[in-house]
DNA sequence: TTACGACTTCAAGTCAACTTGAGGTCAAGG
DNA sequence: CCTTGACCTCAAGTTGACTTGAAGTCGTAA
């Protein structure tokens, strides 16, 4: 399996043959060349879709991505880029932790209601205040 | 201020008013009634919206979110339903620090390129072996 | 050599969560 | 009383990340 077609990759990287295509649409993947018109990936595709899945798992857009990788190809990974996102993990963590506590904490308290709870209203109070964001939005532009 | 309008409500919540109409037509708030056409909204709604905001934040979607409310508006004592959700955010949490971890030290690596580290290569790794979902998939219900 | 099925392209559809726009209503200030 | 501007409704548009469908091509087993 020297150059593996689009099938293989797929059934071996886990990714849709038709997410394959969209990512090569977008300039993410490269394929290596063509036999009649089915593509041929070489086999390093499947570190780069490991990448791809890494880094969108982290909650990088394909956009973001995009910009990890230079025209020639190779990772260019920008180490200031790589901190904000741990730093941006690390405020998405917390507010899962304090949902989590809020969840775990209803399901056994006592009160007649969740809202007259104080540690409920502990995190609502949280929330209100703005220090809990909604997933992605930290990493998004803002449009307009 | 006993019955703050949507502006009113938008001001103090930070929820832009469109949004409270298609949270009200999503079945997430009520008004409390109209002057005029004018919604008037009871100073409950606040925490409510600031539930909804955390429950957001969190990954949970707004169909889940509906789910956690009683149709007389009080939060759902379904303490199992609860309990599963904890378990679930727990999941997502030792991922996302899995993650954090993995750039944290990418960030600072001084191997010539990431993919020869051998700590970013085993992250690469599980994401090859699909250990590692991208976020929010982890609330999300798998359509199809 | 022919049939088949796996690939191809490109456009359009989907999904969640909103936002925007057109056209309408109405309470309050001048 | 009349204007004004903030509210209203409802439909359609937006965004990101894909998926699906129709129509076409072509490598390979029989």
């Amino acid at each position: 399996m020297k150059f593996p077609d689009i099938a293989e990759v797929a059934r071996r990287s886990g990714v849709p043959a038709s997410t394959l295509r969209f990512y090569e649409d977008k300039g993410l993947i490269m394929s290596a060349g063509r036999r009649g018109l089915r593509r041929l990936f070489e086999p390093a595709v499947f570190e780069r879709l490991a990448l791809i899945t890494l880094a969108r798992a982290s909650g990088f857009t394909l956009e973001e991505i995009a910009r990890m990788f230079s025209p020639d190809g190779r990772v260019r990974i920008d180490r200031q880029m790589l901190s904000a996102k741990a730093d941006e993990l690390d405020r998405t963590i917390r507010r899962l932790r304090a949902m989590r506590d809020g969840l775990r904490h209803a399901a056994v308290c006592r009160a007649p209601s969740h809202l007259e709870c104080p540690t409920f209203r502990r995190l609502l109070a949280a929330a209100a205040k703005g220090v809990i964001r909604a997933p992605g939005s930290a990493a998004r532009k803002r449009r307009r």
